[in-house]
DNA sequence: ACTCAGCCTTACGTTAACGTAAAGGTAAAG
DNA sequence: CTTTACCTTTACGTTAACGTAAGGCTGAGT
C-alpha cells in the first residue's frame, strides 16, 4: 500500500526552485539517473534527496565534479584498506575546507555586525535632527 | 621612520598563492587599484588587506561583482536614510546567505563524521582479519 | 479531431574567472 | 653590453554551469 512517491521533471524543479534544464544537466553530469517512463523522466525519494544533496553542495561551493566523486565514493562499497584510506583522507580534507569556511564566515558575520550598529546609529542620528 | 611594506605583484601573488593574472584581473574590475610607479604595479598594506578580502569572499561562493559592491558600500558615505536601508537589508540579506551556510557545513561535517567513522571501524575489521 | 500543456532531444550561445601565449620595457648583475 | 629576472600590455583560448531556442512526441480535455 505504500504508493511511494513520484515527480515529473517539472514538479521537482518547481519544488526546488531550479530550472528543468539544470536537472537534466545534472542527470548528463551523472549526478542523476532518473527512471524512465516512456520518454519521461521519473523523479523517486531517492532522486530527490540527491538533488537536495547536490544543491547543497553547491551553495557550499563545490564544483558538480566534486560532488560526483562524493558521491560515488558513499556509494562505493569500501573494501580495501586502500579505498578506505583513500575516503578518510578526503574526508579530512572537505573537513580543512569546511572549518575554513566556518572562519570566513564567523569574521564576516561580525563585520556585518559592525557595519548594521553603525548604520542604525546613523539612522538614529538622522532622526534626532528631523525632530528638532 | 615608519617605512609603510610595499609588495610587487609577484611577491603578493606568492603571498597568497595566486597568480598574477589574477591580480590584474581583480585591477580590471575595479577591485584594487595599486599606485604605479614607472610601469610597475606597487601594493601597499591597504592594497594587501583587500585582496585578502576579495580571497575571502570567493571561499564563501561571491561573485567579484558581488565583492566589489560590497567594497563599493563599505567606502560610500553612507548619509541618506535610503542608502542606510539599502546597506541594511543587503546586510541583511548576506546574513541569511551565511546562515545557510552554517547549517550547511554543520550537516556535512556531521555526515563526514559519520563516514568516518564507519571507515574506521572497517578498517579495524580487517586488520583483525590480518592478525588472526 | 484538435488543441494544449508538459515532456523530450539536439545544439548553439553565454558568463565568470581566469589561463596562456606573444611581444616588449627595465633594472641589476656579471 | 648582454643576460636574467621581473614587470608590462594585448588578445585570444578555456572551463563550468547552465540559458535559450527550435522542432517534435504524447496524453488529457473539449
Amino acid at each position: 500500500m505504500s504508493q511511494e512517491q513520484q515527480y515529473s521533471i517539472g514538479e521537482l524543479s518547481k519544488l526546488f526552485n531550479i530550472t528543468a534544464r539544470s536537472i537534466r544537466f545534472y542527470e548528463e553530469q551523472d549526478l542523476l539517473v532518473p527512471e524512465r517512463k516512456g520518454q519521461s523522466r521519473i523523479y523517486h525519494l531517492k532522486d530527490k534527496v540527491r538533488l537536495k544533496l547536490i544543491l547543497r553542495g553547491k551553495r557550499l561551493g563545490f564544483s558538480l565534479a566534486e560532488i560526483k566523486t562524493l558521491f560515488e565514493l558513499y556509494d562505493t562499497n569500501l573494501t580495501s584498506a586502500a579505498q578506505l584510506e583513500t575516503m578518510l583522507a578526503l574526508t579530512e580534507q572537505k573537513r580543512a575546507v569546511l572549518n575554513q569556511q566556518l572562519n570566513d564566515i564567523q569574521t564576516l558575520m561580525n563585520e556585518l555586525d559592525d557595519v548594521e550598529a553603525r548604520c542604525k546609529d546613523e539612522l538614529t542620528e538622522l532622526q534626532r535632527g528631523n525632530n528638532l
